[in-house]
RNA sequence: UCCUCCUUAGCUCAGUCGGUUAGAGCACAUGACUGUUAAUCAUGGGGUCCUUGGUUCGAGCCCAAGAGGGGGAGCCA
């Protein structure tokens, strides 16, 4: 007999009467002298399957090896439940153990487990509700994000994870080499020789896929990535990993303003996505972590995102009598967080998408203003996360943006390619990046960014 | 990296003013119960009080340093 599923077995009504193979991990077991009930879940779905064993076929000797987080292979009838709380339960022919847990010394309980100790046993956390959850809705969200741009037309790439720039400055980089570590070849000046290294060159784990992805939009039109993002900075926040996911969709002859609409399209989509295809899941982590977190979902589909400017935000913020902010506002000035906070949180109570920043504040690429003093970036703020997109139109002027290389002290010759976009055939353009764990932090209203990762990456920890 | 809080049973936590034998719930074991629903009830076993050093007649409790963790901040996605 082949396996069925326990998610065809809760709702296929035709399996009803018929026998049936189950294989999964026991999450509880319960019941007397006369009758076991075991809740056996496979991963397919969060809702277990209920496997029923009389006595007369299962002394209680029999099911000794039946524990929490032992696997077993159950085959019997599928039947209506007599009981309350189950529509079907499988009446046990015979119960086969694949694997024993020892239940002294398995960590998982059927209750009572904190984020912070399931985050030590990360091998064995997915057996939880709440990770099953999180890593199947991860799972939903990475094929809607393909699934929205492929509707669309846009072409996924491939970007390096190994480069040789460090241009972009979007942070401090993990080092690349197969040099001797205690006795690196050296210069005649006494530094390490990179010329002497696998790449001939001083290598870097990739800290945006961008510059790489203009190149293939200035030939393909729209393009997005999706790939592993490494940055090695020292942060240690509920929104930071040093390995994370990142989407970065690249258009040719965007302009802001089609910019912040594919943004606005694409969250949309995502988190109706998830509405419509992870019911269970979603209603599991509402009723477990977040009362309001469907409340919060619906909200964001069915409400157009606000649009201002930096310099009118800066306003409303001076204007703000009531708010005590920590940091002063000044425009020239990066917003700190509860300053995003309150304009997301409190005076506009809905996401905001920030456009127009100061120069100074913002990397070289992005398209400079006619006012000389600002660049068409955009930030999407959402609430509880905070930054959730940065974007930008690129600056498609030669002159331009070499005026900025220069004053930003970006190495040209390790962007020669990029800047020759701007030689050849160069066009208006825009893109974005979305922190692939910011948007599962919103969808599922975790609280913490180690959560909804399986093997988190963070400051003093690669552990598993 | 900075600020702040925390670390006591397998897990979650209580522990009064520094005082003699460190507690609870859950988990586990045993028993009871004819359909349970994170089953229930009874009984029982279970401790490097994070580590090191110090103060004290006496430290889980006070002091110092270190380690680990949470929350906030910076950096950003």
């Amino acid at each position: 007999m082949s396996r069925t599923n326990v998610k065809k077995l809760l709702t296929a009504t035709d399996l009803v009467g018929q026998d049936v193979l189950v294989k999964g991990w026991v999450r509880t077991k319960r019941g007397n002298k006369f009758v076991s009930f075991i809740a056996v879940n496979d991963g397919s779905t969060i809702n277990n399957i209920q496997v029923v064993a009389d006595a007369e076929k299962f002394p209680e000797e029999s099911l000794k090896e039946v524990t929490t987080g032992a696997c077993i292979a159950v085959t019997g009838k599928l039947v209506e439940s007599q009981g309350k709380g189950q529509t079907v339960e499988i009446q046990a022919e015979k119960v086969e153990v694949l694997g024993t847990a020892d239940v002294e010394t398995y960590p998982l309980q059927k209750k009572g487990h904190s984020l912070e100790f399931l985050r030590e046993i990360a091998h064995l956390r997915p057996r939880t509700n709440t990770f099953g959850a999180v890593l199947r809705m991860r799972h939903a969200m990475t094929f809607a994000v393909h699934k929205f741009f492929n509707d669309r037309g846009f072409f996924n790439v491939h970007t390096p994870i190994i480069t040789g720039s460090d241009a972009e400055g979007a942070g401090q980089m993990f080092r690349v080499t197969t040099l001797d570590p205690i006795n690196p070849p050296k210069t005649e000046t006494g530094e390490v020789d990179y010329s002497q290294d696998f790449f001939g060159k001083n290598t870097n784990l990739t800290v945006s896929g961008q510059l790489e992805g203009e190149v293939a939009a200035m030939a393909l039109g729209q393009i997005y990535t999706f790939g592993p993002t490494f940055r090695a900075e020292n942060s240690n926040t509920s929104r930071h990993l040093a390995e994370f996911w990142m989407i970065e969709p690249e258009v040719a002859f965007n302009e802001l303003t089609d910019n912040m609409d594919l943004a606005e399209d694409f969250l949309q989509y995502l988190v109706s996505y998830a509405l419509e295809n992870c019911a269970d899941d979603l209603q599991f982590l509402n009723d477990m972590y977040d009362k309001e977190l469907l409340n919060r979902l619906n909200f964001v589909v069915n409400n157009k995102f606000e649009r201002v400017t930096y310099t009118d935000a800066v306003e409303i913020l001076k204007n703000a009598k009531k708010a005590k902010f920590e940091y002063p506002v000044e425009w020239g000035t990066d917003l700190q967080s509860e300053h995003e906070r309150y304009l997301v949180e409190k005076h506009f109570n809905k996401p905001v998408i920030l456009i127009n920043y100061p120069k100074d504040i913002k990397a070289f690429y992005m398209k400079l203003n006619d006012d000389g003093k600002t660049v068409r970036a955009m930030d999407v703020l959402f609430p509880g996360i905070g930054e959730i997109i940065g974007g930008s139109e690129r600056e498609e002027s030669y002159e331009k943006l070499m005026t900025r290389v220069r004053e930003m002290g970006i190495h040209e010759e390790q962007v020669w390619w990029y800047l020759e976009l701007r030689k050849f055939g160069t066009a208006p353009h825009a893109g974005f990046g979305l922190g692939f764990e910011r948007l599962m932090l919103f969808v599922t209203g975790m609280g913490n960014i180690r959560d909804v990762i399986p093997f988190p990456r963070f400051p003093k920890s690669a552990e598993f």
